[in-house]
DNA sequence: ATGGCACACGTTATAGCATAACGCAATTGA
DNA sequence: TCAATTGCGTTATGCTATAACGTGTGCCAT
């Protein structure tokens, strides 16, 4: 039906949800969202929060507790650590002066929250690093 | 097992809501709070939020942001790195199951992000670091 | 002392983020 | 076909956080 399918298996809501986060410079909120497609007949949150929900799931979507924000993925197709959507943990940095937001994956940190979470027990399912701060061009 | 001494730079309803935190055997979102200090002339959610602004800019609470909600350090006095309260970049491993949540320091972790930041010329001003999953107890 | 300042406090109102609960429609697969 | 699942739309509600206003108190330079 629509022609600029991002993904076959993706229904229409989550499509425009996706597209208005692909097409920000930065992250946005759920709210943000919902605005920008008010024109494409979106009218409560709950629209907007169940697309999330899905491409968050998908990987395609990743949330930043500390903005209580959302960004696309930036890593796209590229796999490295064989899991999911291919990216093991990932991480954050929220430029606080521009709002861009560098998505990166660091192995090393990775491995040795691993080796924490062992040592103690504690079985992960989801891990968060966000670093806030100034980027390189606005530090300039 | 808490130690009952505050300091006594806090006023009174710092030291309401700290002793509110440390009490407690898990984190706290600031309208649990405000529940709990009604009786102490508690009203609205200012009264704490300014406390617990305080509170975290003198290193004795963390805000969790995966949970919008707050625990008193777990590190008390003892001081490794050097900064603020007694530590730089400090870890949160959340149980989803009992609530329970491990604060500790990784300097490798530290160290690493860290390194990446200075190669992207990223300044930090505050790092998130926290792992939900199933504790030890939990997973038994 | 007195004016100015910084800071904590109290209150009301409002903004921003997220989900509960209902019913309906389309899809799927036994 | 019929039940289960999934997505959707709507209304209402709940949770999290801050804006804006004014008060009082301690401190200190004048
Ligand atoms: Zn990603
Ligand atoms: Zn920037
Ligand atoms: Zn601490
Ligand atoms: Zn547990």
């Amino acid at each position: 039906m629509n022609a600029p399918i991002v993904n076959p298996a993706l229904t229409k809501n989550q499509s425009l949800v996706f597209e208005a986060l692909d097409r920000a410079d930065g992250p946005l909120s759920a709210y943000t969202i919902l605005d920008k497609l008010r024109d494409h007949g979106f009218r409560a949150p709950l629209q907007v929060y169940r697309a999330l929900d899905k491409l968050t799931e998908f990987g395609m979507v990743h949330r930043l507790e500390s903005l209580n924000a959302f960004v696309a993925c930036a890593h796209r197709e590229s796999a490295c650590c064989g899991k999911g959507h291919g990216h093991g943990t990932v991480a954050f940095a929220i430029c606080e002066s521009c709002s861009q937001v560098l998505e990166f994956h660091d192995h090393e940190v990775d491995h040795h929250l691993s080796d924490w979470a062992s040592s103690k027990g504690f079985k992960p399912s989801k891990t968060t690093i966000e670093i806030r701060g100034i980027c390189q061009k606005c530090a300039a």
